[in-house]
RNA sequence: GGGCGGUUAGCUCAGCUGGUUCAGAGCACCUGCCUUACAAGCAGGGGGUCACUGGUUCGAAUCCAGUACCGCCCACCA
């Protein structure tokens, strides 16, 4: 046994043992006659960087894959990386555009090709940092959403629902994000509250050959710089103020274009002014009143935001800046009538935060209808369980009101959509060009190859992410329903537990359930445990621009993984943000320690085999037999119940107050005295059961002191270590043991307050002889005192106390302020008396008594008999103390 | 605007379908200790009308209603 520093060093620990595990391949799982319990890893985007909510969520995963594992379960996490099309894309742009390189230049095959090397160099940096945290990943399995066969998966669901009838392109309304430059789904717009104003303009009246009358309407709009697109004015039809302007034409200000004034119900009579703008190619609603009344679209904002030829004025200028410039030119004109202040909500690009235009494009689509319906009842019906519950409502409104979801991205880097156009505009949609070639030939056989021209959009991320479950296994799954599953997806799926923020409840485990209960008719996952967002200490989201983030990798380097680890864990209850502090960390660290140094304690004890277990050691290993199985029950409890936070605290506070406060204190052999080989082997084995409990959580110092507690096989690990199982025991010696340490907890407090060196042993009178005789060598040890039961209290001084309804003494000859006794006495008897009061006026009740269940009425009469008691031995004392 | 959740100690939270001497935990704080495993430690201690108001009940932190504040999700009033 080498010597043990006298200081935990995770640094020199962890490294060490990951590596271990790798050669050994403790984490990879292939199918076998075990219980799978399958984790699928929320995929990373392939560049990122680990951050604190990774931290969060794969420590979570983490521990929950490896107490699955010591559970017997052949346990399977399988991790990877996400494309990130939006994100990725706008790097390698940038990257480029640095260069003075632009994708349009180079082209679509140029640019991938910049994109996969920028894969190559920067992808799956997350995947090594999460090793450091210690997560037991298959990494054999490690798949990435672009690979080949995994983006196969996604083209042939694409072709499936297409052939279902559920995929369609049409020209919609979308959410364009001049930044990036692509459409985006509803889901990837975030509504804020913006500061802006609302201009009143005046549109004159035309007389009828294109020159204004000296009448006029006001209109109200918070984006005057599109009135260029203009198509009508509308009013309810029902608004009075308005009957004059029926059937009139009004003019544009400062280009003077002519537009008819409308009627539409839409309008409300009540909102500005009562005339609405109507700018078809602008806004999602004009659009709708475009189509009803057959008004032209006119299209004066281009791809960048930025105002083209058609605007006439300003042409070229950014929306943001045209809006400033037009509001001057309307006031020099005298059109502008007044300005207000006003806020209302934007839509704002989830990934580029620019300001989203609602844009007239053509688009690819996915019918949700059915597929919400149907992941909606796979959570209703609790085969997928939500944690925290409230989610459930979240996903149920979301559900419910789910829109087609706009698939397509006009980007390059992700799956093209496989649609062919043939040269007349119609297209076909197949997994191939072959395919779509031959589909070609039927609707035209003249048709060949080099005639057809595929798509230019790319898919949404999620529509690849959303098969995450299915496609990791068995990439040709997906799109394929009536494919038998392989091995590998007929094992491990469905998966077990999924751990993932309630930001992606939609983007992605939605979606998963939809592919899921599509492609498997069964649901993906039985639970979703949703964590909270990491937060820093005063409750600001953790951001690059606030510079409040911690480097993940920074803090493992200082306190070590484990340490981290539990640090993450210990604020975390299932839902609730997490308020990130460093001082978790410290505890954390604090424990690692806490945890080496009782190790070096019993390493350091000389045994003798021929002695015996002192009367002291032996009531504390029967203790802590018991108090091991009640906190193993509990640490179940809590992690059936997904309470890692709590399962965490059982176990800390196991160790810390039980094991060494309380069991090490008590087995403990006086200074420079051996201890017996009975209780040398068995507190180690009580110890190898706590590193066992905590393994999931602290899996780095548990294997170090796993492995150096007995000569291990090389290969063998605390991982695969069967997990402690509760045993039957008695609760009375847990009962016992407590009221043991509270006689110890009265002595040490008498010492405290009279300031009595722990070492001077001291006497304590108990009285009667009711007290559990088995548990009184802990109380001499513990209490450094010398115990007797035997005789009264009379003529004795000393300071009293109760445990429970017994009457304890310290002995403390001539060392006694008897005043100081008699108040202290008086005050505990007054208490007492009005707790008894309370408790009988209770009794007295008389609907109490009659409508209280028994074992409430039966507990009330035990408080009263106890109090009682008390008052009686308080009383003779006091009598007594007032003879002396 | 609609919906959901929350408010318990200085901080972060637990307290399940009302009744264990129910007001708890961890951290922080205060006091005393460098007692030969650990000062990243040991021993002891203080601290809350359970947001507010009303109701139901023999009994409410717990159930109901309303109020206030906080947070989240959804949403097209220009």
């Amino acid at each position: 046994m080498k010597e043990l520093a006298a200081k935990y060093s995770a640094a020199q620990v962890e490294d060490k043992w990951y590596q271990y595990w790798l050669e050994h391949k403790c984490f990879h799982s292939e199918p076998n006659e075990k219980e799978p319990y399958t984790i699928v890893i929320p995929p990373p985007n392939v560049t990122g960087i680990l951050h604190m909510g990774h931290v969060l969520n794969n420590t979570l995963n983490d521990v929950l894959i490896r107490k699955a594992r010591m559970d017997g379960k052949n346990a399977c996490w399988v991790p990877g990386t996400d494309h990130a099309s939006i994100a990725t894309e706008s790097k390698v742009v940038a990257k480029l555009k640095a260069m003075g390189i632009s994708k349009e230049e180079i082209g679509r095959e140029e640019f991938l090709k910049h994109a996969w090397e920028w894969k190559e160099e920067h992808g799956g940096i997350i995947l090594q940092q999460l090793r450091k945290l210690g997560c037991s990943c298959d990494w054999d399995r490690t798949r990435f959403t672009m690979e080949p066969e995994l983006s196969e998966a996604v083209i042939n669901t694409f072709v499936y629902f297409y052939k279902k009838g559920w995929i369609y392109k049409g020209v919609r309304m979308v959410n364009w994000d001049p930044e990036a430059l692509t459409a985006v789904s509803d889901d990837e717009v975030i509504h804020k509250d913006t500061k802006s104003h609302f201009y009143h303009l005046k549109y004159f009246i035309s007389d009828g050959n294109g020159h204004p009358t000296d009448k006029y309407l006001v209109i109200a709009t918070t984006r005057p710089e599109t009135i260029m697109a203009d198509a009508a004015i509308c009013v309810n039809p029902k608004d009075e103020r308005h009957f004059w302007l029926k059937g009139k034409k009004v003019l544009i200000p400062l280009i003077n274009r002519e537009i008819p004034v409308i009627e539409d119900d839409y309008v409300e009579m009540d909102f500005g002014t009562g005339c609405l703008k109507v700018t078809p190619a602008h806004d999602v609603h004009d659009y709708e009143i475009g189509l009803r009344h057959n008004l032209p679209v006119l299209e004066i904002i281009d791809d960048h935001g930025r105002l083209n030829e058609k605007a006439l004025i300003l042409v070229g200028e950014d929306r943001f800046v045209a809006r400033k410039k037009i509001v001057k030119m309307l006031e020099e004109a005298g059109n502008l009538l007044k300005v207000e202040d006003y806020t209302s909500p934007v839509g704002y690009s989830e990934r580029t935060d620019a300001v989203i235009e609602p844009k007239l494009s053509a688009q690819w689509f996915l019918k949700m209808e059915t597929l919400a319906r149907m992941a909606l009842e796979t959570v209703e019906s609790g085969r997928t369980k939500f944690i925290p519950e409230k989610y459930v409502n979240t996903y149920r409104h979301w559900m419910e009101n789910a829109r087609d979801w706009c698939i397509s991205r006009q980007l390059w880097w992700g799956q093209r959509i496989p649609a062919y156009y043939l040269p007349d505009g119609s297209y076909v949609v197949e997994a191939t060009p072959e395919a779509a070639l031959k589909a070609a030939q039927a609707i035209n056989p003249e048709i060949k190859a080099e005639d057809l021209r595929q798509d230019e959009d790319v898919l949404d991320t999620w529509f690849s992410s959303w098969l995450w479950p299915v496609s990791v296994f068995d990439p040709q799954k997906p799109g394929h329903p009536d494919h038998k599953p392989n091995r590998d997806l007929a094992y491990y799926y469905p998966t077990n537990d999924l751990v993932t923020g309630p930001d992606i409840i939609f983007f992605w485990v939605a979606r998963m359930i939809m592919a899921g209960e599509e492609f498997m008719g069964k649901e993906p996952f039985s639970n979703v445990y949703f964590t909270g967002i990491v937060r820093d200490k005063i409750g600001r989201k953790m951001s690059k621009t606030l510079g409040n983030s911690p480097n993940p990798l920074d803090l493992i380097q200082t306190y070590g993984a484990d340490a981290v680890r539990i640090g993450m864990l210990l604020c975390s209850s299932a839902g609730n943000d997490i308020f990130y502090d460093e001082a978790q960390i410290k505890q954390g660290a604090a424990f690692c320690n806490k945890i080496w140094n009782s190790y070096r304690l019993v390493k350091g004890f000389a045994v003798d085999a021929s002695a015996q277990p002192s009367q002291a050691a032996r009531v504390a290993m029967e203790w802590f037999k018991a108090k091991l199985s009640e906190a193993v029950l509990q640490v179940e409890d809590h992690y059936g119940k997904f309470r890692i936070s709590d399962a965490l605290m059982t176990i800390y506070k196991l160790f810390w107050d039980d094991y060494c406060s309380s069991y090490l204190e008590a087995i403990k052999p006086a200074f420079g005295q051996p201890v017996d080989r009975l209780t040398y082997d068995t507190t180690l084995s009580f110890f190898e059961d706590l590193l066992k409990l905590i393994h999931p959580v602290m899996p780095f110092i548990t294997e170090e002191l796993w492995q150096d507690l007995a000569e291990r096989e090389e290969g063998e690990t605390i991982m695969f270590a069967p997990a402690p199982k509760a045993v039957a025991y008695d609760a009375a010696v847990l009962e016992h043991f407590a009221m043991a340490m509270e006689a110890v907890n009265g002595v040490r407090g008498v010492r405290n307050q009279r300031n009595i060196a722990p070492k001077e042993v001291l006497t304590l009178k108990i009285k009667g002889s009711a007290f559990p005789s088995e548990v009184i060598p802990i109380v001499e040890k513990m209490g450094n005192a010398k115990v007797e039961t035997a005789g009264g209290f009379e003529g004795v001084q000393g300071v009293g106390f109760l445990v429970r309804t017994h009457e304890m003494m310290v002995v403390l000859d001539g060392m006694v302020n008897l005043q100081e006794e008699i108040e202290k006495t008086q005050k505990e008897l007054e208490h007492q008396q009005k707790f008894l009061a309370g408790v009988r006026g209770k009794l007295s009740n008389e609907r109490f008594v009659s409508n209280a269940p028994a074992a409430v009425i039966e507990n009330e009469r035990k408080k009263e008999a106890d109090a009682l008691s008390r008052i009686e031995s308080l009383e003779s004392k006091l009598k007594q103390m007032k003879e002396n």
